[in-house]
DNA sequence: CAATAATCGAGACGGTACGTCACGTCTTCTT
DNA sequence: AAGAAGACGTGACGTACCGTCTCGATTATTG
């Protein structure tokens, strides 16, 4: 009988490699870097993570998320803008560097797409589902909107602003889009 | 005082680069290999990019970028409906590689985040600017939308499926989400 | 702990090494040209030779000098002169090459002079050093003659020589050198 | 017709590559480092110079050589006594450096032999020879002892230990060695 | 006194080699 | 067996110079 994997092993390299994504980002991942950190051999690495964004994705999802608040007031329509302001503003801290480490790890290892869809991605989807699903209870939401669609509606437009214009991710920009959503575009 | 920039070299150069983008991607985008190609020195690629996210950049946006159409159809639903259609099928095809490449860049050097806002993205937002003009000068949309949160309604969501779950990104889907930005969420 | 050094790989390099000098001289011996002849990794030289002085030092320590034979005739006189006219006619073959490497090694890596003052040097000298022995247990040299001046007086010269005007190192100089040496310049 | 070759441009040249020389030595002249200190185009060296040896023994020849004095003290073996001294003492300072620029330009460029040799070396000959003379007309010096070897008697053995063990190179080491090329190695 | 033609500075160009870094694999000894 | 340590071949990095080549600006004759 072999003996069994090092939990202590694995509990470093994966602490090393938290510490150098949030330290660094997610170029600065070397298996050499976190191996060196964590007082481990490469080999060992290598035995239990096949490349670096399984690693870091590892690390990412091991790591305690702080989950966004998803407060409920009665009002749907002000629980949505409420946790939106949060969410924009943890983008702004290290909810974004995370996310950006995420994309990272899935364009280096498709692989990753699904083990993202069902950790991450499916955890943000579930917190907002409680809300929906308080919002179309009281009649605040039309029966026909799908929960998948409105998770997008909410989250799409302020992940692509991040990406592309984080600046402009404002409190005033987050009010806007809400309101938007809730009424659609159409003139009464 | 000095010989000229050669355009010859700069035209090889970035040609080398469109071509091993295309190919395989940013990550095999190495400026030994842009040089080879290219028959250039490498030194005269660092003599005129700081780094490769700049260079790849440059080979993207002085790519004959394929523009998607915007139909006019005389309802504004309409000409929405079907753009994203187009767009969620370009992104099937090269407009998603390239976008990933666009993102990567930026990734790698924050300073590319405004010049693909100032060409990639504002040409997208610009080319849809028109059927939004045209929407609320007939009365189709209400007209306290704004044109930057609608784009960001359209594009966030497509580009967030893209990213995290590309093969949910079908028709129907497409369908569901500009029927929820067009009526909004709240009972009629 | 860890792997230890490949004899295997140290041998190939030394050998690529002595290959590159004698072929084409020390100006020829680039690190790149050694790896690839070795089949090494730049890497593994760097990791083992400081610089290419040291590397070039090692190859010809390394490699077995045919040392010039000092004949022994009963006569010191005519011991060192025939040593002589063997010395300068290696000097014409691969001794002076082998020595130019040496200077050049000197030049460009000071740490390297005692390297080679204990190994070329000191086995040049130890081997006059019988002849010399004999020649004053003979009282065919004046006792107060030290071997280390000797030594240059017949070494010094030919080098000299062979380094500023080497066609002129004919075996009438040699004859001509032996013979003052020997008697000095003194009237008699 | 054409521009004359500008004398202040050579000039400049020389001068810098005297300054890098007597700086860094030799390995640290390049074309680029003379060119950049002389505020001259890089063409323009090649246009006068074939290759940086000749540019080096150029500027090393056009420098102002501070001739080793050979004192007349009456004594023919006092004078080249107190000369080697002198000698021995100029190569711990600037003319051992100078020694070493000029050998390394001979290793690269073997055309050079023969200008060192028509003037470096011929003017080390020329003023020994004076010396020379006076022994053998006070019949100080046995007639039939060559000047070439008699220089290389007392140069070569200063240069090969300033070559291979230059802190070797005392004053009683060139006492010894004048001593014995005076009288020679055979016993009375 | 222009006209003119080689020279000059500047530095871009295709290259070669530098010395470093990280890769992923391997061999060794230790636990 | 698993693990640390790190040597190995490999390949890309970004830099320094090489020697060649345009450029426009600068002169010292010569028509």
């Amino acid at each position: 009988m072999p003996r069994p994997r090092s939990q202590a092993s694995r509990t470093a390299i994966l602490a090393a490699a938290q510490a150098l994504l949030s330290e660094k980002g997610f170029p600065a991942l070397t298996i050499e870097g976190v191996a060196a950190r964590a007082k481990a051999g490469k080999a060992t690495i290598y035995r239990w993570w096949p490349d670096r964004a399984s690693l870091a994705a590892d690390a990412l999802l091991s790591a305690t998320f702080q989950p966004i608040p998803v407060p409920d007031t009665g009002s749907a329509r002000e629980d949505f803008r409420r946790h939106m302001q949060l969410l924009s503003a943890a983008m702004r801290r290290d909810f974004g560097q995370q996310l950006l480490v995420a994309l990272a790890c899935t364009q280096e290892n498709r692989d990753l797409t699904v083990a993202f869809r069902n950790s991450l991605w499916k955890s943000l989807r579930l917190a907002l589902a409680p809300a929906i699903h308080r919002g179309a209870a009281a009649r605040q939401i039309r029966p026909n909107v799908y929960a998948e669609v409105l998770f997008d509606l909410l989250y799409g437009p302020v992940i692509l602003r991040f990406l592309t214009a984080p600046e402009t991710l404002t409190p005033d920009y987050v009010d806007a889009l809400c309101e938007t959503v809730m009424t659609g575009i159409l003139p009464a």
